[in-house]
DNA sequence: CGTATACTTGACAAAAATCAATTCGGGTGG
DNA sequence: CCACCCGAATTGATTTTTGTCAAGTATACG
């Protein structure tokens, strides 16, 4: 085991949950911190498991994946570095809804559920912000819910290379590139569709020259072009 | 217009909004809210405009509604009494994302954002009782969304009619009838597929004797054969 | 009683899933 | 350093589901 990271309230100046708080705040909350590495492919959490820690990425990338009854998979969200993790479960004292897998080597930050619940309830700001990002996922997700009802696959599949790229999106030399390694069968899953599907709309874009992909990453060189068949379909 | 409708604490104390409070916050929430009753049919307000009111339903029943940039119209969820709607984006001082209309006479009740946001500074625990909401919603977005890219039309069907008679079933003669009156199309918008589908679907299901449709209301005779659908296509 | 709205139903088309091989590419171990 | 192997990706053929188009019927409401 390495070192103990330290934290510093500079590293939580980024994130959205300490958003609008005074600095000592911030300091307070990185006190309480913990703070580790997570080597790529290791569970973080299972779902269903009693949710003993609120977690935050502080840099990599994790794989949030829930399995209906059913026995069907889904791919729920990707976490980049900043974003909060398995934090709803633990205010309502129940159960983490989904499995977290880290994608590459990260670092994550976690709270004992006592410790951010008396923090959040000493300064109402950080649940107010909670509630402001858990809004916005919902928004998202109804979004997304309407796209999928409503839109043929490869509108889909554009508007989620969009939402990755606004998400975890780095200029590189020649376009931009998401910063995530992804599977054929990832982005299917995002968009609601297979991974054939997938294969052959991505295929046909990257003869057209819209993007590449490098060692399991996107590079999107036009992401207007993509925008555009985001927008109308049949490009 | 009517008489101004009373509020008082014991309206509240269903609300997940104000659970686990003293009574004394649940009076001062109370005091602040405004009630009005809203005929059917009208709009109590419009996705896009500025989130100028925190609205939670007394009685009745809310239709929220989406339309996409595209002009595709989609059915987010249905809002029964003791529900809150339209309050994330007060928090976050944005536009309401949703269109909102009764569907029958409701009574709502709604708040000043500015109130609500000291209420809520005030007493945390407001706050993470709307986070717990918030997260609860998103959890079956989610729900929803590894159905509609996962299973067919007919499960989607019946899972939607279960999650109705759930929330709005109530014991008749001859089974289950839900409260709200539905059209096809308005399963279908749940159910993320089109009227023609869910005509044909329910069509076959009235001959097979599993439910009747009686003046635009359904009843269901026979949840659990419904309920092997969900969970085995095919039959 | 007529008009509008919702519903049903049939025929058809098309998107996308499924089935089935291959090929690619990166990592491992000889 | 090379050969091999495994997971991932590509791609073709086929089938299925479901959406679209179109027409006609029932029901509600003024």
């Amino acid at each position: 085991m390495a070192a103990p990271i330290p934290v510093d309230a500079k590293a939580l100046a980024d994130m959205a949950l300490f958003a609008s708080l005074p600095v000592p705040v911030r300091a307070a909350a990185a006190a309480m911190a913990g703070a580790r590495t997570v080597a790529r492919g290791v569970r973080i959490f299972d779902q269903g498991e009693r949710a003993g820690r609120a977690h935050a990425l502080l840099s990599g990338c994790v794989r949030i994946t829930q399995s209906g009854s059913d026995g069907e998979e889904g791919l729920v969200r990707f976490i980049g570095p900043g974003e909060i993790f398995g934090c709803v479960p633990v205010l309502t004292d129940g159960l983490y809804p989904a499995d977290a897998t880290a994608m590459v080597d990260a670092v994550e930050l976690s709270w004992d559920p006592a410790d951010l619940l008396a923090l959040m309830q000493r300064h109402s700001q950080i649940a107010i912000n909670m509630v402001a990002i858990v809004g916005k996922r919902l928004g998202e997700a109804q979004e997304r819910l309407r796209e999928l009802a409503t839109q043929r696959a490869d509108r889909r599949v554009a508007r989620t290379l969009l939402r990755l790229l606004d998400q975890a999106g780095r200029r590189t030399g020649d376009g931009v590139q998401i910063e995530f390694p992804l599977r054929r069968k990832d982005i299917a899953d995002i968009a609601g569709t297979t991974l054939h599907t997938v294969s052959r709309i991505i295929a046909d874009w990257e003869r057209r020259g819209l993007l590449v992909t490098r060692h399991r990453h996107l590079v999107i060189r036009s992401p207007d072009r993509i925008r555009a068949i985001a927008d109308a379909p049949g490009n």
